[in-house]
DNA sequence: TGACAAGTTTAGAATTATTATTATATTAAA
DNA sequence: TTTAATATAATAATAATTCTAAACTTGTCA
């Protein structure tokens, strides 16, 4: 947790027991999960925990520059450390979300027509492998 | 406007005034609109028209393939007709959006992690070239 | 230690894009 | 023309997110 801590504290934000319990969920979540769920999760611990809270850090961190906001389609966003680029894949199917790998070279592009990037998202949309599994099961 | 009733119905959708109206308003507007864009739009042209139709339209036409639902951050749904694919670019400062082309390489994985790939989406964000520009007259 | 200011959290109201519902109108088929 | 199917319209409902204002924490300085 005093990692956690230092952390935050390297990228501006000033910790809080709040923001300390989002982070390690976010840490140890492997699923993008809305605002909604998060909230969900640590309320367990922390019963006051109010959504605009929620809201507010993750608007922080997403100015930090600590998560970005994947908005996969369906009208909710998703958060995701940013740990290493990569891309994401959505199950039409089952709504599960993948990290993926793509060529890195995508996300050097530092300008294009003249426009300076600052961020750059990739995400595939689909049938995932286990909704297949699941097709040849019913055979 | 023929062409218009035949490209619907090569899609499978049966033309209506509304659907032909939507569909030519896509095909000349170079703004990537939301729903009610084009029913702010259109409804010039038709009073009557509802919100609940464009939506409507929008989700048949997304679902026949003719047009794509971008979410390029920022809660709402802005849709491009699928002529060829192409990536986007998204200014922070103004909210425009530009197309931009990228390696059509990208374009052609249809499978990755073992899961099976129907779309896929890339867009950038950060300062675009006229928002640059305009900071350098302010000098 | 105590008091103040700044920053954080909370609860609930407000906003907004989208979907659901249901009645009416239009089109296509028989 | 009658009938069934499809499309549109108006309104209500939903749900994610933001706004607002009050209460609470925390750190700082006398």
């Amino acid at each position: 947790m005093d990692k956690l801590c230092e952390f935050l504290r390297e990228k501006g934000v000033s910790p809080s027991i709040q923001r300390l319990k989002i982070l390690r969920y976010l840490k140890d979540s492997e699923n993008h999960p809305t605002a909604l769920m998060i909230h969900h999760e640590i309320s367990r611990d922390i019963p006051t925990l109010s959504k605009t809270t929620i809201y507010n850090t993750m608007n922080l961190f997403s100015e930090k520059g600590i998560v970005s906001e994947l908005c996969v389609g369906e009208g909710e966003v998703r958060y995701d450390l940013n740990l290493y680029p990569h891309a994401h894949f959505r199950c039409a199917e089952c709504g599960k979300i993948y990290d993926v790998k793509i060529d890195p070279e995508l996300f050097k592009i530092k300008k294009i027509n003249g426009n300076q990037v600052v961020h750059t998202a990739v995400y595939f949309t689909g049938k995932c492998r286990e909704c297949f599994g699941k097709d040849k099961e019913n055979l």
